[in-house]
DNA sequence: TACCCTAATTCATTCGAATGAGTTAAGAAT
DNA sequence: ATTCTTAACTCATTCGAATGAATTAGGGTA
């Protein structure tokens, strides 16, 4: 078994509560003995005593914990998210429950009770959907919830993001400055998707920019991608630019393309969005709009860790100029 | 607030010990009315409740949490794991506490305890090292072990992996049917990449293949990478093929041997292990080990959550030959 | 010596759920 | 009518730690 605080407590003869006092290290609260301090540190270490934090939850001591729901997209950004949200929170000393949900529906109860059944003190929200009634529940109970990327417009749950609509703005610009006049679209079934191409929508015309295409990949991108190919390069005038939603569906796209025998970009530029891991190193390399990862999760952690108001916060993003959108020029 | 048992046995004008005994599921072990069964079940949703699982904690009920310890490599092959873990875990009604760990060096208490506090009915880690007494310290406390991948040789903990020697093996063969006979190998300060050395050292002679360099990758793979490609490189012959310990590592190899206006394969065949997502969309197509991860998950789901003996499981690799180490093929 | 003060320590209760050991009430058997 | 049975519930305690309130011991003051 466990040494309990008990335990040290018979062995020194002394109160349990005494040695709770010293040990939870709000001592200094209360008049103590210097002595005993020692004695109880010492011998709590020596019988290797970790506090159990089952009892301490139940005291109402915050958890240290926060959760991290992430739709089930497979995505490496997402992974990349986690990975700098790990770190983070160890740095931190706080402990992180993980959970996937289906962007395409609401979570039940059932579905979240692993995730709340652990007194969290928040929780991190990647890929949001519109769905979002659960959010309420969970903020009703206390739980701060903030989203990485962009979630729900609602008033209770904090949003930490890139500027969707400058983004969009500047891949529209870079398409433009190289020489493409019809931009299609290629999303998926998601909010985010969805607020990318709103984006495209306002700024193409100003750019002279005709909006060639309009695709959602409801399908996985594996088996998808053929049909919505289809759809997009059905016209005789195919578009000359393709802007995906995320790198992920850009890269699978490029080797569609490839497979018809068209070159990327002689032939048809392709733009990305995430800037995830190797997409510099496909050919041709991928351009895209990266995110500022680290700032993303170290705000939305503070979000849900301070006991602020909800913020939504937009940071700027950055077009990252590679191969794949360099419409006309020949790489091989 | 969230919902106790004695708010819904307050409404219900009943005793806290019948709706403990209801939503417990332990219900049948008593004579309880179908009527107060019923009443309580449906109040219970009603009002949204949730064990408090510190409270069940503190009464020895199972946690129905696993910890998981992913070494911080930030390679997608992990991001995999984790994905199908996920959605294994939700299947069952578990949640997961996920936590990193540098591979270099042993977890210290405090790092370990925002992974015990949760009170896991068992731990599953991925990416092993060598330093394993935190390991052990573990299994002394209770909580069962298990490794994807290899992991140390030892007696308390489960271990689901590949045949590695074989992978090797399958790949030294493979690479022979091309026609290389000079072979380095890529690796990283891990234990599965010495465990994959191993193999390669050990079937190399009998298929007259020579080892041409064993470089290990220290720093980062990007930076890293420059200074490895030259030791590798560097002799006057250099070697025909490079196995990489992963598929990570031989795309950033690949892309650094293209800098270096080295044609992959023509000039020099490429493998390595994983495949990962995306590992068939670069150019050249990486060829690959695949590692069966919804086996592996599962296996090692089960091993940490059934309370068996601590298990060594072996699967079969899967060789996928794609383009990389088609050895003087020219593709472009 | 009687009295006070305060430093040092203990007591008793609480958190939410589980559970062995009662209690109650209604019907059946004698 | 008395006793037995049993279904349906309630009581009381427990897990480990935290904490407000109470107690004890020891030194100082009058």
């Amino acid at each position: 078994m466990a040494v309990t605080q008990k335990d040290i407590a018979k062995k020194l003869g002394l109160s349990p509560s005494l040695v709770s006092r010293v040990l939870s290290g709000r001592a200094r609260e209360v008049a103590i003995s210097e002595e005993t301090i020692k004695k109880v540190t010492k011998l709590s270490e020596e019988m290797g005593y970790v506090p159990n934090i089952a009892a301490q939850s139940l005291k109402g001591i915050p958890s240290r914990t926060i959760g991290v729901m992430v739709s089930y997209f497979n995505d490496p950004f997402f992974g990349q998210i986690i990975d700098t949200l790990l770190k983070h929170a160890k740095n931190l000393d706080y402990s992180v429950v993980l959970s996937g949900f289906e962007h395409s529906h609401e979570p039940t109860t059932r579905e979240l009770r692993p995730l709340l059944k652990h007194q969290l003190d928040g929780v991190i929200v990647v890929g949001s959907s519109e769905h979002a009634d659960w959010i309420k529940s969970l903020v009703d109970n206390g739980i701060p919830i903030a989203h990485v990327g962009h979630g729900p417009a609602d008033e209770y749950s904090s949003r930490i993001a890139i500027d969707e609509d400058k983004a969009m703005k500047q891949i529209l610009e870079h398409l433009k400055e190289n020489n493409c006049s019809r931009v299609a679209y290629l999303g998926l079934d998601s909010l985010i998707s969805r607020t990318r191409f709103k984006g495209i929508q306002e700024h193409a015309p100003a750019l002279g920019i005709t909006l060639a295409g309009n695709c959602t990949l409801e399908a996985d991108v594996q088996t998808g991608m053929p049909d919505v190919t289809d759809r997009l390069m059905g016209n005789t005038t195919h578009p000359d630019a393709i802007i995906c939603t995320t790198d992920k569906t850009a890269l699978y796209l490029i080797d569609e393309l490839k497979r018809r025998g068209l070159s990327v970009p002689k032939d048809i530029a392709v733009v990305g969005v995430d800037d995830i891991p190797f997409s510099h190193l496909f050919s041709p390399r991928l351009t895209t709009v990266r995110q500022p990862v680290a700032e993303l999760v170290k705000l939305a952690f503070d979000a849900v860790t301070t006991q602020s108001d909800p913020q939504k916060i937009i940071l700027p993003p950055e077009l990252i100029v590679r191969e794949s959108s360099l419409y006309g020029q020949n790489l091989c």
